[in-house]
DNA sequence: ATCATTTTGTTCTATTTTTCACAATAACAA
DNA sequence: TTGTTATTGTGAAAAATAGAACAAAATGAT
């Protein structure tokens, strides 16, 4: 099995380049035509497409519409992702907000809230309290869950969404939650981001 | 030169598990208490620190305080980082809003937009007009900023905050902008992460 | 039809990153 | 003291990742 997460990231990368190019009129690409739209090696796009049993046609590249539909089917975007977001306030909401996520085959389905006030049904997307959390995953058939409530709360809430049946979390309190057997924990932590966008950024101002 | 981006986060890492301890009473730390703290392993610990000439007491471990002062100056935090959002929307202005970062010594000092109506310079975070950034940024010294504005617009107003002085940019739009000489640029790609996330999900549950 | 050219797919090589292993040594006990 | 134990610091080994190199195949030119 893979468990090269950048290869992964590297898959998703090639994707969103060949939807330009299409959009762009091209028909087919070549592995040094990825490898440049990524800032990669040609190597390493033939490296990555073999990993994956994706073949393309010597001296002929790859065909750009058959390609996506592989790196789609081994990204999972042959379906709509549902997705609920736990925490509906200052990210979780503009998360809810922002129409981007759709034409990735994303869908933010729901938000959950403990706040009585932060409940609403009948908004596009209807935040819900969190009782109401377990019935709706199964029901719905919820894998991937957002996580955007206060550091305090992190671990319950995705203790609690881990039994509902929720199999993935984005979470983006800054801090290591342990993970419930069956359920993967990625996390976005973006005080982190900026610690580490800062280091560098020094180094090589002093190495200059 | 360290050039190793996942070491650096562990030192994040490292430093947020330490003021942990610290909190919890703890004067001294073993290798393998960090380690565990943190998810990896002890000599993986003691190699990130020798990297940075950190040393430590033959049976005694390691003095947190020390530790910690060690650490931060590594990581460039013995002094306030102040950083301005480009892009007042969703995404901005939740992060202006967020006061999570002012615990880790990060200072979100000003928002720029180019729309009028999110102008507003009375707010704890002002907003300003986009065209007054470069001489904010000369005159404060500011390093580092946080790009949120709509997919289409990044590239300009990266360049944009490169001429003006930025050091070092973080990217919420998601796709790869090309960076000015002398300006690294962080990407936070929401999608991307959710993609990944929902790859592993769909191979840990293929694989079971 | 033959040859030159282009580009893949894969093997082989290099580099980077992680882990192992253990000597060195500080702390403590007898 | 002397011995025993715990823990660091690091050099060597292993594992993972990336890159280079090139034979094989397809295309097109002559
Ligand atoms: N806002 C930011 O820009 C930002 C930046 C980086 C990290 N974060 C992190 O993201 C998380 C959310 O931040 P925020 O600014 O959106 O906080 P927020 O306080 O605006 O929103 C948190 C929401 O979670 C709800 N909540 C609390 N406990 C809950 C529970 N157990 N179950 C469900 N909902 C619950 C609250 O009612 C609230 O609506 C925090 O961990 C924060 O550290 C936020
Ligand atoms: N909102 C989210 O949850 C979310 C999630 C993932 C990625 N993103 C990305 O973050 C970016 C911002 O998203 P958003 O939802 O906050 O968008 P938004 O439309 O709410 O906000 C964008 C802001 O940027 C301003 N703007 C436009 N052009 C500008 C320019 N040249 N200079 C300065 N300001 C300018 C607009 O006036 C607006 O206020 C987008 O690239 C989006 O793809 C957002």
């Amino acid at each position: 099995m893979i468990t090269n997460k950048n290869c992964i990231i590297r898959l998703s990368r090639y994707k969103n380049a060949l939807y330009r190019l299409q959009t762009l009129g091209f028909v087919k690409v070549f592995s040094d035509n990825l490898a440049d739209a990524v800032g990669g090696t040609a190597s390493q796009v033939r490296k990555d497409f073999s990993i994956f049993g994706i073949s393309g046609n010597k001296k002929g590249g790859y065909q750009i519409d058959s390609l996506l539909e592989k790196l789609n089917s081994i990204l999972g975007k042959d379906q709509l992702q549902k997705v609920i977001v736990v925490g509906a306030g200052h990210i979780g909401s503009a998360l809810m907000r922002y129409r981007g996520f759709e034409k990735e085959g994303i869908k933010i389905v729901a938000g959950f809230d403990i706040d009585p006030a932060k409940i609403n049904r009948s908004s596009p997307v209807p935040v819900l309290p969190l009782e109401e959390v377990k019935a709706f995953v199964k029901s719905n058939g919820i894998r991937i869950a957002i996580l955007a409530v206060p550091d305090i709360a992190a671990q319950q809430a995705a203790d609690l969404i881990c039994v509902s049946g929720i199999k993935g979390i984005l979470n983006f309190a800054p801090l290591g939650l342990k993970a419930a057997e069956g359920c993967i924990i990625n996390n976005v932590n973006l005080e982190i981001e900026l610690e580490n966008l800062i280091y560098f950024v020094n180094v090589t101002e002093k190495t200059k």
